[in-house]
DNA sequence: ATATTTAATGCAACTTTGTTGCATTAGTTA
DNA sequence: TAACTAATGCAACAAAGTTGCATTAAATAT
């Protein structure tokens, strides 16, 4: 829940997300609005190593999805990677989708289409993580 | 390439694969062939510290890969697990497939259904690594 | 405006997964 | 049985991410 500059007593409500907005909440919420594409935790922390320590970068990070403002994927390496929500809340995130990846420059793109799961007998199934891999509009021109 | 027991000489074979039967590779290669899900390399360091070095365990599990024997992904948390291929050899992994996670007990099984990727416009799809999380047969019933 | 409250931060230390260099061991071949 | 060298163990390292705690600075109350 981010709720800025309102008039809330803050020990009253449900506290899982951002609740000040600090200088480095206003420096991420920044990168995410200037940067449609996803963006590494690594490249945050590159990023912003002189404005903040990295413990705040994950710190901000998660509680932005508990916010539902970000979602939260691991790329190729198996490293964690956040991109803007769209219609999500702190309740429910319901934009689960495939996500592209470069290989060869690293850039990482949400994919607003959709992939058929194949049911699995016996099993339920809850989520699915799609990692697409090749080479971008960019590095292949 | 895994050549046990042959006559060839082994300096004029490629050298990227398992070429000596050791203790360490038959204890490995018991187990997948024992297990038919597949096993994290976390599991078989727990499972095998008292009978060789983690440093071992991963070198074998590479080798295994390049050889076409194992295939490897990553599990929900980022961590590396290795399968048993059908059909690979040390020239082509052709056993690419989704994956399914037991969200309660952890285990993983390859699927053999295949999953349509969606053509992304103006991008060269290579690969794609699919991760299906739910609930197994044996934690479901 | 100032004092009070406490969420957020910085820092250091830590955890976990995985890798590297190097001396030693043990499969394989001669 | 000796020679060759792939494979191993070990220690140290690297990188991503987490935790505890003292300090700082937003937000609120006075
Ligand atoms: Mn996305
Ligand atoms: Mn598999
Ligand atoms: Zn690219
Ligand atoms: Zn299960």
């Amino acid at each position: 829940m981010i709720l800025f500059f309102t008039t809330f007593k803050l020990s009253y409500i449900c506290v899982m997300g951002i609740l000040r907005k600090t200088k480095s909440v206003k420096i991420l919420l920044d990168e995410f609005e200037k940067q449609s594409t996803a963006i590494s935790a690594i490249t945050l922390i590159e990023r912003f190593h002189l404005n903040m320590n990295k413990t705040t970068i994950y710190r901000i990070l998660d509680k932005l999805e508990d916010d539902g403002f970000l979602h939260s994927f691991l790329g190729k390496n198996g490293h964690k990677w956040y991109a803007q929500c769209s219609g999500c809340s702190s309740a429910e995130h319901h934009d689960i989708h495939p996500h592209f990846q470069c290989s060869d420059c690293g850039k990482v793109e949400c994919l607003s289409t959709d992939v058929l799961i194949p049911t699995i007998p016996n099993c339920k199934v809850d989520v699915s993580q799609i990692l697409i891999q090749g080479t971008c509009e960019e590095c292949f021109s």
